[in-house]
DNA sequence: TTGTAAGCGTTATCAA
DNA sequence: TTGATAACGCTTACAA
């Protein structure tokens, strides 16, 4: 696959090609009578060459089937296409879309993705964090909790490009992606007060996650805006299936039954509606439910989920739009970004029934 | 982020660590008071040292926080620890668990992924295999049908380790993993009529597909094995959830309706639901299905689905090794694995109403 | 406008 | 058992 690196004499490689059949770049400047130096500019457009000797140049990489080697050109120029993408676990329906706007972004500005999942696990995380320095990766973009700030920290000394998910903010080298869930949260609030909820409570996700705060303390504030002194309820969940189920039959059981539940994400959405239709509710007749992310079968479920999205899409691009605005213009500073979240009204919110008001 | 290419007079690094504070083997040599070669073998463990001049080497590694380039490793050694894996859309909920399960193969022995998503675009797919070549992967993993031959052609001719997904067979650095979906499919069958089902149809894939072919013979086969002579129906569809509602629509309208139905993929299933559900039908009261691939909400689902499994975490698993024993023992051939699905029994499939038997 | 050659940070051959 | 050094394939400063 690639030469052996084994030692051979000068003569033996003066005048052909390498023993692997693949061609270098002296062969493509021996093809066009040209020097190496002269190749290179032609292909990285970094020096102007006449029409002439381009074209000839052009005409021996078609002939000789030239490919680059990228390991040789990141080493020589100290500039790296490669792009590491720490993710929790790809698995998690949350990640996929975001993972695919990442690697579309980078994609489109000449970047490779190197994709790594961590698995929940701190030491994998740590493995792939060296993987990654040693690779001398041009950017890294972390979409994962657990990393030790140690790694971050050797990160920010050999001055790695890095952007975070809501995490710290923007440093040297380093730039924030933080989306603003007040707002969608805010909205979700106004719409069920609006259909005539009053008895609304949160489902909140494990608090070991910092995001999962920020939406609970952002849903308590809309409930003290729009329904000051009307008492709620918090339900720990933890993001899972599983979770949602257990904080369904816990709101089945309470003395007073909410009219409506806003979830920290969808996927306990998924599961709340097990056990909710197992009691013989009906949603959105008996009970309005919104959930939070929008992952894609939200819109699928039956009836289709009205929830709060985080646009994935938006959150991929800014991300590389960040790493490219540290790798270009390093000694700026990094970037810190807010994106919004929104409400997608669907089919599980209806007003509450009349015996319920 | 890396040493800037800049030519520097020898005196400048004599004695001092590199300009951007990266220490090199060299440093580290120097540290040591050994040779750059003892460094060198004492991290790749490639020849015997004394333990006491490797407890130095380590010691020195340690102090000066060497990490080693892998770039120029790769370019010495002519081996690389990458691999590509080429996806259609990592958003179709095939391929999340898939991409996780290769993934950690990968990261097991010492490899790093890199995720290339074709978004089922030919150009893009080539352009992909190009910057493969320039990166001189150890393999490539295609998990994507847009690919034309002249690149997998280009591919071989370069003599790159690959393994195909249901394609081709194994060649000298190609290997392949295909599913056995006649088992599986057998098995759905078998368990309809031991239920009692007769009229029973499918809903293909897309045609364009290969596996969409695959699942109705195999679907045709154990028909005619099960239920000789007895009429089926075929109807084909996308693999996606409106082509499920579409074929779902066209089942109602039929003269006579079957009492079971058999996807060729999950996804189709949940639209089918929604159209089977909107016309009064109750699964699997009024209607038995089974679905294909087991993607993860089909657990999730209510009623959970019957489906078969096609099984994420061994196709890559067995992809990761295929690609290895390639790597490792190049010059044995490529590996032809087939790997079998089976049906799991969840909610949806249940006798037939009497009237309907 | 093009060419020469040093240098990127390793590995691996050969000699000591 | 260790060391000196060519080679990996490219980029780029500098000379021509």
């Amino acid at each position: 696959m690639m030469s052996s690196g084994k030692k051979r004499r000068p003569a033996d490689r003066a005048h052909k090609v390498g023993q692997t059949g693949t061609p270098r770049i002296k062969d493509v400047a021996r093809e066009a009578g040209v020097s190496t130096a002269t190749v290179s500019h032609v292909i990285n457009k970094t020096k102007y060459v006449t029409d002439i000797t381009r074209e000839r140049v052009l005409n021996a990489i078609e002939h000789c089937n030239y490919y680059p080697n990228a390991n040789a050109r990141t080493l020589a120029s100290g500039r790296s296409n490669m792009i590491g993408l720490l993710v929790s676990d790809i698995s998690n329906p949350f990640f996929p879309e975001l993972v695919k706007s990442i690697e579309t972004a980078a994609f489109e500005r000449g970047y490779n993705l190197i994709l790594l999942n961590t698995n929940y696990d701190a030491k994998r995380a740590s493995d792939y964090v060296r993987r990654l320095i040693e690779l001398k990766v041009a950017g890294v973009v972390l979409m994962t909790a657990e990393l030790e700030p140690s790694l971050i920290d050797e990160l920010a000394r050999r001055r790695f490009n890095v952007v975070f998910h809501d995490r710290g903010s923007a440093g040297e080298h380093m730039s924030n992606i933080a989306l603003d869930y007040a707002i969608g949260i805010e909205e979700a609030v106004r719409h069920l007060v609006s259909l005539g909820h009053r008895r609304i409570v949160h489902v909140a996700g494990a608090y070991r996650i910092h995001s999962a705060i920020l939406r609970r303390d952002a849903f308590l504030a809309s409930m003290e805006r729009h329904l000051p002194g009307v008492p709620t309820a918090i339900y720990e969940g933890d993001f899972k299936f599983d979770g949602g189920r257990r904080a369904a039959s816990e709101i089945l059981a309470a003395e007073i039954r909410p009219t409506a539940v806003v979830f920290a994400n969808d996927m306990m959405v998924f599961g709340a509606m097990q056990e909710f239709r197992a009691a013989g509710l009906s949603v959105p007749r008996d009970l309005s439910i919104i959930g939070f992310d929008d992952i894609a079968f939200a819109a699928l479920a039956d009836p289709p989920l009205t929830t709060i999205c985080s646009p994935r899409p938006e959150i991929g691009r800014r991300a590389v739009d960040a790493l490219m605005a540290t790798i270009e213009r390093p000694g700026e500073g990094g970037v810190e970004t807010l994106i919004p979240t929104y409400l997608i009204v669907r089919g599980t919110t209806a007003p509450p029934r009349a015996s319920d008001k």
